[in-house]
DNA sequence: CTGCATCCACACGGATACTG
DNA sequence: CAGTATCCGTGTGGATGCAG
């Protein structure tokens, strides 16, 4: 998503804490181009894989890009990062049970799709 | 959502048609800073609306936003527009049986989200 | 090998003014 | 009232070069 959908509460009270509507702050984790394709690459795998690895796999993204990602699932908690001091160096990423518990609903949007994707006029 | 998520297919076959994931293609459908308030806005109310009515509902959308993202979810089949000939004008949207058939799933993005939002680290 | 820094193109989304 | 047109700031994401 683009910009990335800042989360705007529908009708807020007037004072105090806002409340992020769910639905957005869930949109707002897996928004990005490269972020379902490699949540989920991760989730399947489950394993720790190492990062060009990971790279080969999701290709054609860029390391910026997949750099970019997996640091924000780290921050998340959703993924774990692993360094070794070694030369050449080496780092790998693995999902964390927090990422796997998305499995489920991460499939429940693939079945609506799958269901009534077809149904979609227009897909841009 | 960021840019919006073109969809790309994690390593597409060869040649042939490419099929898209089910998961991106979600993602797409509901991302954009507005999406996700004005379709459940539009489910939980279920009858027709006015355009302004709309508005307030959900503001502080501008008009800009509303009608591109109804014209979207329309081409989409999952809003259907009514405009009656009438001065001043009116034009009515609502929800479609399709656009209905998401709330479940919404809901359990919703679900997933109260429940491990809280160990979700950085909120930004 | 990993990943940061830089530059850059472009699409999203806001504000405003104008039309039927 | 509903919608379009325009201008513009900014985030996103790609390409490339460099460093540890």
């Amino acid at each position: 998503m683009p910009h990335h959908i800042p989360a705007a509460p529908p009708s807020s009270p007037p004072s105090g804490t806002i409340e992020p509507c769910p639905m957005v702050s869930f949109v707002n984790l897996v928004s990005g181009k490269w972020a379902i394709p490699i949540l989920y690459r991760l989730i399947v795998i489950g394993v720790a894989v190492r990062f060009s690895e990971l790279q080969r796999a999701i290709a054609p993204i860029t390391q910026k890009e997949l750099t970019r990602q997996l640091r924000l699932f780290e921050r998340r908690g959703l993924v774990r990062r692993q360094v070794y001091a070694e030369v050449p160096p080496r780092v790998e990423y693995q999902i964390t049970a927090l990422g796997q518990s998305l499995r489920p609903t991460l499939d429940s949007l693939a079945d609506w799709m799958r269901t009534h994707g077809e149904a979609l006029a227009g897909d841009d």
